[in-house]
RNA sequence: GGGCGGGUGGCGGAAUAGGUAGACGCGACGGCCUCAAAAGCCGUUGGGCUUCGGCCCGUGAGGGUUCGAUUCCCUCUCCGCCCA
């Protein structure tokens, strides 16, 4: 470049520097990697943002993470992918589109393109050639490609399913959309609703999914718990109890088979099939049914509310004793859990004994503490385990051996047996909204439903549309995209109508970056192998659930249906924090935004960049603080006058010397090795912030010795150098500027990683403290290797230590090399 | 109710195979520069005492192990997140 108009620049002025090489690295395509490049392949992705109009702190936290990754590993000699896209289809379009008569593509489009921009001005080294946005047809024709098989695997089915519903936003919600009975974003009530849906089986996969947590070492325990407790694995045991007079069966999943004799009821969901037959002839099961329909319906608001029930007025036989037992329907079961039916054993379980108490109903001890004390069950359940009593054949069992026994004789007589249940459900993915992929599924009268061919993919969504947010699912009002042929027999049919949920779209979109232009599949067999799987994915803890689940999931299918060999998609997973202002984290609703852009004019992007790492430890919380910013921006600044200074002026006499003898040349270089060496394994393990404030230490050091005259300027230089190589993956620009400043050649961009030497710290002589009775009185200067003799006849020697000792007896000498003397008298 | 994480100066945070607590930065205070301000520079900054040499206390609370505990163990307490 040769171009030094900035050295004459006195003051730090990021602005022009950052745009200078933005300009460089793209007119150069510094970041295009491609697969025959030397280095062992490393793909650094970060969760790709939804494009709802600007980036926010989360975003730059979030990526400035992932771009020092990238940046350090390319240093480090790795062929480095660090790719960039949009998942863009969702809601907040349609939303902006019904308020601002605007079209969702247009909408997304146009905040793809700022958010970009906004991006290229943080210096992200990004392969823009790679970028992809969900809701490409080229994209999302490879995800109905994959439904198709999946329906064909029978791994997509249809089902008739209880959702939750928002009658504002007149669509379905998930369950953790749902917050304190409500819509997440319209705040309306959630009613319950029954439509027929698609679904994933992803309770196929629970096993597996729970089971390679195990291995996964490069995950953090946080989420790996997440996941399993969401799985929800749970050994128990299943029963038949038969309907008294009738051929209906209840089945039961319980975990503790041990208290079967204690049973004294037995409870359904109000939607259980057998409710609703009692209640076309029972009106106040009708009504009951009627009330849970507005209740919620997510495991915690169960757990929380009020129960309550009736009686259904019909009787089951237990399948041990034989006896009738009341049957009950009540609000407190869920059909979407286990079979929608379970045992009530008031004696022990808590919420039985609570719900008994209410309705008077029966409660039958059947387990007795194992060490023979008594137990008031009147006061409340007993829930522990221990010996069976008043069970019939089973007494005086424990309850380990009853939960075996049980087990067996259930299954002898086909009414049961051992099962392990799973609280993971399967994936609902239809949603009734226009802006996201369709279902490629025709409805003919004649053959039923029928996957679309692959020469008729994509299934395009139509962009002639008013959305008005009046007609729900939003494609049923374009008659010319409904109306089709059966694809089997030709004959007049219909389009499904519904579209797929967005995180379809991110359970893949990382395995599309390998070959984001590829016109035959999803991805390219050969490019993918090379670079999956991901070897460090950064993003929120808030997607620890969902979407890395999914993404699993996903991966294990393509596997299972011969698509693509791999078991896990994320080798190492990182979890950043929030960035949080005034103790809450940032959002429009509270704000308390800081708008990114307004700091990089402000103070660059490098300054924003360094204060995000510095400011708090990757999985922690970041609270916001301009002021940090400003420091931030001072220490870049004091950087930048001292590195003018030095590489435009001309040297003093004195310093131009070198000053081994006098001066602290060999301070200044053991310095300099040892802050290579802790930059290095801090960026290899993610702690930015010590990491800033070692090359910060390092350059205050070398700015002081500089001042007074202690280093000659080739040390002088050497330092400055390191201290522009070891910045560089934080502050980009900033480091490039330093090093053409100083006449090195090359980029840093291409450089390879800075190395140190270990010998120049390892210095002849240390000092470590001496302390008397747990107090340091003084310090004492020896070898590192100095035994422990030697180390205390220095340290008995030394008059302070003396005094403290004052002639008593030692009682204990304790010596650590290269750490301290520790006196007892 | 369960699981996970955490409690260190005015603030963000350093330091844990047990070994000089408070690195680095923010803020604050004092000074220099300036007509003034901004920027910049220099110094002080955990608390209490001090004869200015230092001394004592101090990592949520209490106990234990140890020559030595922010770090390990037990009890308690408070906060955050996830799940129920």
């Amino acid at each position: 470049m040769g171009n030094k108009v900035y050295s004459s620049q006195k003051e730090y002025k990021p602005q022009e520097i950052e745009k200078k090489w933005q300009d460089f690295w793209a007119e150069k395509d510094t970041y295009k990697v491609s697969e025959d490049a030397p280095g062992e392949k490393y793909y650094v992705l970060e969760m790709f943002p939804y494009p709802s109009g600007r980036i926010h702190m989360g975003h730059v936290r979030n990526y400035t993470i992932g771009d020092v990754a990238s940046r350090f590993k390319k240093a480090r000699g790795f062929n480095v992918l660090h790719p960039i896209g949009w998942d863009a289809f969702g809601l907040p379009a349609e939303n902006a589109a019904i308020q601002n008569a605007i079209h969702p593509s247009t909408w997304t489009r146009a905040n793809i393109e700022q958010m970009k921009q906004q991006l290229m001005r943080l210096g992200f080294s990004y392969d823009w050639s790679r970028e992809i946005a969900t809701c490409d047809v080229e994209y999302y024709r490879w995800e109905q490609w994959l439904f198709t098989r999946l329906h064909r695997e029978g791994l997509a089915y249809r089902k008739t399913s209880v959702v939750n519903w928002d009658p504002v936003d007149q669509t379905v919600l998930a369950n953790e959309q749902v917050i304190d009975g409500k819509g997440w974003r319209s705040g309306a009530v959630v009613e319950k609703k029954e439509i027929p849906q698609w679904f994933l089986r992803v309770s196929d996969y629970s096993e597996e999914l729970l089971s390679e947590l195990e291995k996964m070492q490069g995950w953090p325990d946080a989420v790996k718990t997440m996941q399993k407790n969401w799985i929800g694995k749970s050994d128990g045991v299943e029963a038949d109890f038969p309907v008294d007079g009738g051929k209906d069966v209840l089945k039961i999943f319980t975990t503790r088979p041990d208290t079967i004799m204690g049973v004294t009821y037995l409870a359904l969901a109000p939607e259980h099939p057998l409710t609703g037959e009692v209640a076309k002839k029972n009106s106040e099961v009708a009504d009951f049914i009627a009330q849970c329909r507005k209740a919620p319906v997510s495991e915690a608001e169960v757990e929380t509310m009020e129960k309550s029930g009736v009686p259904l007025g019909i009787d089951a036989i237990h399948p041990i004793s034989e006896e009738k037992i009341p049957v009950w329907t009540a609000n407190f079961v869920l059909m979407s859990y286990g079979t929608g039916a379970v045992m009530s054993v008031p004696a022990h379980d808590q919420r039985d004994w609570e719900f008994a108490k209410q309705y008077s109903l029966p409660i039958k001890q059947v387990i007795f503490p194992g060490d023979g004390s008594t137990f008031d069950i009147e006061k409340e359940a007993f829930t522990e385990k221990g010996a069976l009593g008043d069970s019939g054949w089973l007494s005086g069992l424990t309850s380990q051996e009853a939960f075996g026994k049980i087990a067996e004789y259930l299954r002898e007589k086909s009414a049961g047996g051992a099962k392990t249940n799973y609280r993971l459900r399967d994936w609902g993915i239809s949603r009734q909204r226009y802006w996201g992929a369709p279902i490629p599924i025709v409805y003919c009268e004649r053959c039923g439903e029928v996957p679309v061919p692959d020469s008729d993919l994509p299934v395009e969504l139509p962009l002639e549309i008013d959305i008005d947010g009046e007609r729900i699912p939003a494609l049923s009002a374009i008659e010319s995209f409904i109306a089709t042929s059966c694809p089997a027999c030709k004959g007049p049919a219909r389009r499904e109508t519904d579209t797929m949920d967005t995180f379809v779209e991110s359970s893949w979109y990382f395995l599309r970056y390998a070959s984001p232009d590829f016109k035959d599949g999803m991805f390219e067999p050969g490019k993918a192998s090379y670079w999956l799987p991901v070897n460090q994915y950064i993003g929120g803890i808030e997607h620890a659930i969902l979407h890395l689940l999914y993404s699993r999931f996903f991966t294990k299918v393509l596997r299972d249906i011969g698509v693509f060999e791999l078991d896990e998609p994320f080798a190492n997973l990182l979890t950043q924090g929030m960035v949080v202002k005034d103790g809450a984290k940032m959002s429009k609703s509270l704000g308390n935004t800081v708008d990114p852009d307004d700091m990089i004019v402000r103070y660059g992007a490098d300054t924003v960049r360094m204060f995000m790492l510095f400011a708090a430890p990757v999985e922690k919380d970041l609270e916001w603080s301009e002021q940090g910013v400003n420091g931030m921006f001072r220490f870049l600044g004091r950087v930048w006058r001292f590195a003018v200074g030095f590489f435009a002026e001309p040297k003093d006499e004195e310093q131009i010397r070198e000053l081994q003898a006098e001066g602290k040349t060999a301070v200044l270089t053991a310095a300099t090795n040892r802050t290579i060496k802790k930059v290095t394994e801090d960026i290899e393990s993610f702690k930015f912030n010590t990491a800033i404030s070692a090359i910060m230490e390092l350059f205050n050091e070398l700015s002081a010795l500089w001042k007074e005259k202690s280093v000659g300027s080739e040390h002088a230089r050497e330092t400055l150098l390191a201290v522009a190589r070891l910045i560089y993956p934080m502050a980009p620009h900033f480091a490039e500027e330093l090093w053409e400043l100083s006449g090195e050649s090359g980029n840093l961009v291409n450089k390879e990683w800075i190395k140190w030497d270990e010998g120049a710290f390892e210095s002849a002589e240390i000092t470590i403290p001496v302390r008397v009775n747990s107090r340091v009185r003084n310090q004492i200067s020896l070898s590192p290797d100095a035994d422990e003799e030697t180390a205390r006849k220095i340290a008995l020697s030394d008059s302070r230590v003396k005094e403290y000792i004052a002639g008593r007896k030692i009682k204990n000498f304790v010596y650590v090399p290269k750490r301290l003397v520790d006196i007892r008298v």
